[in-house]
DNA sequence: CTCGGAGTTCAGCCTCTTCTCAGGGACCTT
DNA sequence: AAGGTCCCTGAGAAGAGGCTGAACTCCGAG
């Protein structure tokens, strides 16, 4: 196994390696962006380890490239503690999962290896269940042959939903992870959300994809509706 | 049955390894990270307590290397009160359960009697007992193919039963567990509740699974009906 | 500057859950 | 068989949770 590491801050950068190479795993560092688009290329690492913070180009930059270079390496994106939407842009532009920061050690190992474990299928840059699709790319939704617009919130809620099937995700988590941990707003943003999502994607289908899990939060019908 | 608990804090841990013996379970009790390894790797525990706060190496630490070294022995994390990221993280490095402090001590016997009996296969999420399973992803029940939807109560109800199948438990402990230790209101509430879960999981079946136990409380046929 | 889209807040309405209560039934003891 | 205790269940009140339309702010495009 083999890790590409793309971090800025020479410490955390070391340390990172380091640990992971005790862990046996091969791991090298480059400082900053450019480089990062350049390595990443390489389609001998199994997995790449992404900070968001980066001179040259940012993280979600350098994962947006790799992607459009065609590159299907699973990444791994580091968010920023009380970086509000990181991480559902992370998903956005292409990564496979995201840590965030401060993060354990032992859960960087873990989620690496699940990710290797996936291999480059796990990156297509749709997610789908049933016949609702969601393309990071354009940046829509689609049900079946028709196309259908949404709003970053929108779609980084839809995200989350479609990103676990059959989940039921608890209404605080969905604040956390779109609106971001430091979100202070009134908690109602969720169902005045699900609701615009809904219009958009069952409604006009006859559907009732996402399901409301009363007292927990919502659920992606797996069945895609 | 033998158990290693791994709890830095000396009154919780002592009482913890008081309690469990009082269950008529051996119990050791060490205080750090090192020595939990050490004699984690020690067959004869059919069960771990692991608390997340430890000197030396932290609970993750500990679970991932014991995994790393071939350990299959069930490990149950004990999870901060407010860290709801810790309880997917100790799953992701191989615990098989967790519980969030602070935790009533008859659910961490359940749960430790339910990963005994579970042995080395795993925790997959799934309470099962016959062809009835409580699926705490999604947040449901199910008998066979038929998906139960159940109120917030109604889960945390049967989830009790689930985990000690053919055991009777007291109603006034099922009141403790999920109404709280607290609760003034009317203890009639527990038969309310079992009839409401009577006429989702057993009536549309035909089956009988929770038992009235006469003087004492309910049971859980541990064919499942 | 104006317009429109996105994000957010809020209040009212409605639904579902929770809980209480009381009557009747089941079971045990004497 | 009588009486007592325990359990079951239907009805309904109270309240929490969820949905939605309306209005407001913010911001960028034209």
């Amino acid at each position: 196994m083999k890790v590409l590491v793309v971090e800025d801050e020479v410490n955390l950068g070391t340390s990172i390696c380091d640990g992971l190479e005790a862990e046996g795993i091969e791991a090298e560092l480059v400082g900053d962006g450019i480089t990062g688009v350049e390595r990443g290329n390489d389609a001998s690492f199994d997995a790449i380890v992404l900070d968001i913070m980066l001179p040259g180009l940012n993280g979600f930059r350098v994962c947006a490239d790799l992607r459009a270079a065609g590159v299907t390496t699973p990444i791994l994106m580091l968010t920023a503690k009380d970086g509000e939407l990181d991480e559902a842009e992370a998903l956005d532009t292409g990564a496979d999962d995201f840590l965030r920061k401060p993060f354990s050690f032992v859960v960087l190992v873990a989620r690496l290896n699940a990710l290797a474990r996936r291999g480059a299928r796990g990156y297509s840059g749709i997610l789908e269940v049933g016949d609702l699709a969601l393309d990071r790319e354009s940046h829509r939704a689609r049900r079946g042959d028709v196309s259908i617009d949404l709003t970053p919130r929108e779609f980084a809620l839809l995200a989350i939903l479609l990103a676990q099937p059959g989940k039921a995700i608890r209404k605080v988590d969905l604040v956390n992870e779109v609106w971001g941990a430091d979100f202070e707003g009134d908690p109602n943003i969720v169902e005045v959300y699900i609701g615009y999502l809904r219009r958009k994607i069952d409604l006009p289908f006859s559907r009732r994809s996402i399901e409301t899990v009363r007292g927990i939060g919502y659920r992606m019908d797996p069945a895609g509706g």
